[in-house]
Order: C-alpha cells, then structure tokens, then sequence
DNA sequence: ATACAAATCAAACGTTTGTTTTAATCATTT
DNA sequence: AAATGATTAAAACAAACGTTTGATTTGTAT
C-alpha cells in the first residue's frame, strides 16, 4: 500500500514517496536527458532506487512507462502555470489596445523564463523536443490539450492589440511568428548562445531576449494601421 | 578497389557505388530519421547492401561513422548551396535598403523552400535538430563552419535593410528573430501544421509562410526610423 | 602464373537490452 | 497468530546490440 506517506512531513520528497512516483520522476529527468531509446530500464531503476522489475510491474512495459511520464509530466505542467492562465485572463478583461500589448510583453517574458530557467518547465520543453522530432501517438494529444490552448490564447490577445486582425487568415502566422522566436532559444539554445557570444542562459540575458522579441513582433502587429489605406 | 565507377554512366547512384559511399548515403539517411542510438548497424549494412563488418572496417565504430556523416553532409550542403551564396552576394552589391528588403524576401523564401522540400537538406537539418538535442563535440565544428557565417552574411543584408542597426548591439537579435520563424517550420513541422490545420507542407503553404515572415520581419525592421525621433 | 594487399563474408564474441519468473518480504485483515 | 494480497528482490530469459575474428574472394602488380 502507499498510504504511509499521508501522515509524513509533506516537504519529504524523494526518500519517502512510493516507488511508483520515483520511478515516474526519474523516467521524467532521464528520458528527458537522454530520450527514449538512449534510457534503460537499469539506470532507471538504480537512480530510482527500485528493483528493475518494478518498472514493468506498475507499468507493463518500457514504452507504456514513456507514454504515462508525457501524460503526468504536460498534466502537472498544465496544471500549475498559474501565471500563464491568470495572465491571459487578466488581459481578456481589459480590452484596450495599449493594454493587450502590455499583456503581450509580460506573455513573452513569462514565456522565456519558463521554458529558459525552470528545470521543470525545460524538462516539459525537452520531451517536447523529442517527441516533435521522434513522434509518438503521444503527441496528437499533447497538441490538442496543450498546446491549442495556449495558441488560441495568445491569438485572442493578439486579436485585442490588434483588431485589425480579427477575421484574418493570416491570425495563426502571427500567433507562430511570436511563438517561435521564443521557442527557438530553447530549441536551438547551445547554437543562439554561441551567436550571441554567451557561455549561459542568465536572467538578464533573457529579458534582454524578451525586450527584443516583444518590440520586435509589436512593431510588426502596430505597421498594420499603416498598410491599410 | 574502387576505381571501377570511373567509367560508368555519371546517372547511376546507389547501385555503382562504393562500399564506403554507399554505408555514408545509407547512414545519412538512417541517422536523420531515427538517430544515433535508434540506428543500428545491422539495419544500417542490410539497407546499404554491406556486410556488417564493413562499417567497422571503412569507419572503425559507430560513434566514428556518426561523426563523419555529420561532417560529410554538412561539407555537402556547404558547398552545393549556390542560390544562397549568388543570392548574399547580389545583394551585397546593390546597396539601396530597398533591394536589401527584396534580397531578405528571397532569402526567407529560399531557405524556407530548401529546409522543407529539399530531401537533401531537410536530412541536413533533421541531422542538426538532433545534434542540437544530444549534443557531441561535432556542433562545435558545425556551428563555426556552417551557421555562423550565413548568420553574419544575413546580418549584413538586414544593416543594408535598415541603416540605423549598422553598429547596434542588438543586431544579431534581428537576425535570430528571422531565421528562428523560419527554422520553427522545420523543427515544429508537425505542431505548426496542426495549428494551421494543413495534412502537408505544400509549395504553396510555402509561399505564403514565406510572405508572411517577410513582411512581418521587414515591418518590424521599418517600423525603427520612426521610433527613432 | 604468382604474390600480395584490399575487400568481403559468415560466424561468433561478450555485453546489454527489455522482459519474465520464482521466491521472499511486507502490510493488512481475519 | 494465521492468512491473504500487494510489493520487492535476485536470477535468468531470449533477443539485439557493437564489435572482432579468421577464412575467402577480389583486384592489381610483379
């Protein structure tokens, strides 16, 4: 049974929790580290400090292990960006342009310092990585309960700081035009930072990034007014 | 020996090749697909029409033969780009900001068309993406050798695009804000074609991302002789 | 033709892989 | 205290891995 952990400290993290949970957490770090095939059920198990048939006795099989660490890992993810959901809310009620724009600065800030500095949030980003580049049946859901989401949301904000926008086609070219600068420092990050002449990510670097990106793709959105005579 | 393709129709590929060549052509391709570690040699020999000690014989390991097909596709991809090159160095010559902006059109639009139709080149990036992800000391190489000069040959186009970043400390920014759109469509494919609800990359899908992180990009860059008051 | 090196081959090497088995241990209930 | 079901442990499984071996074939020069 695991209910031996209910009446124990709640800071107790690792040492204490049942041998399912620590095998989901270190099949979280290493498959992340390493991805699927590079991870085996031995340094598994060692590092968790279960017995090696423990894996495929609470999880049938080395693949099925992968499929329930995405599940867990974008489901705890998505349930504690609160940040991210407050964000977006705070912006859907004020309804002014300056506003939105505003919302949309702190969007890509939030955005970068997730993905750039919270171990959690780059070990959810390097899965991502990986199953991008070695697809699984994981990743249509991923997409759906995800990833659409957070895309249509920042499409409404964009939408607000500009309402020229509202009906185009072309809305989700703009959603992924500011999307994919940010993502491309941690998908490209050992690449970006040689660019830049950086040895690491730290955090005045990264709202250096954010300044950037946020005036960069405003810009773009604000030359709208213009072209439209 | 292998001095036998010497006089043999030119056309002939994968049958009249040497051995060697023929275990570089296979690997390029298995190892873009799957990976290092999700490749293994006995595929590898079986599909290259090799025995399975003949990779071990021309390349002395697997880690070995991973390293020389980096080095073998990236030098291949170098040297076979010459739209890229005649593209930089037209521009180069004409000087007024406006064929600049025309020359980074071409330039988006061209990398766009070679990283997702060239079968050669989307092998090159797949290569790349997992590099990026595992890194092994072949990215050293291949950033200084191949990335950092079409960086700096782009950063040059953009200062003639837009005067007022000629000696700004954020012009590598600009350029990582244009290639990173770009690249996204390669390293996210399957995600931004869900986003975009498209089944497949098609030329014309192309041509209008091509368009869209163009004209977003140059707005950007324009919208600068204003703000600058 | 002979000799020699390069190239190819089938077979086996020792590890490591994911998985299964069988027995022992633990906690809980009767 | 005995019994039961859940969990852990050690050992072994077949399969696949990268690599090596030794013999054989091939091409070329003497």
């Amino acid at each position: 049974m695991e209910s031996t952990t209910a009446n124990l400290s709640i800071e107790q993290k690792t040492e204490e929790m049942g041998a399912k949970a620590r095998i989901l957490s270190v099949a979280e770090k290493l498959f992340a580290e390493r991805g699927l095939a590079a991870t085996s059920i031995r340094d598994l198990a060692r590092e968790a400090g279960v017995n090696i048939a423990a894996v495929n006795y609470y999880f049938g099989s080395k693949e099925n292990l992968y499929l329930e660490t995405l599940r867990h890992t974008f489901q705890k993810t998505v349930v504690s960006s609160p940040k991210f959901d407050q964000l977006l809310k705070e912006a859907q009620i004020a309804k002014t342009p300056k506003a939105a724009q505003q919302a949309i600065r702190e969007y890509i800030k939030v955005f970068l310092q997730l993905i750039l500095t919270s171990d959690e949030a780059r070990r959810h980003a390097c899965l991502m990585s990986r199953e991008i580049n070695d697809p699984t049946p994981a990743l249509d859901v991923i997409v759906e309960e995800f990833i659409l989401p957070k895309h249509q949301a920042l499409a409404a904000l964009i939408v607000q700081a500009q309402p020229l926008l509202a009906e185009s086609k072309d809305l989700p070219f703009y959603t992924i035009s500011i999307v994919s600068q940010c993502l491309h420092y941690h998908f490209a990050l050992p690449v970006a930072l040689k660019l830049l002449n950086k040895k690491e990510m730290t955090p005045e670097l990264i709202n250096q990034i954010a300044k950037h990106i946020a005036s960069f793709s405003l810009q773009a959105l604000a030359s709208l007014n213009e072209k439209n005579s």
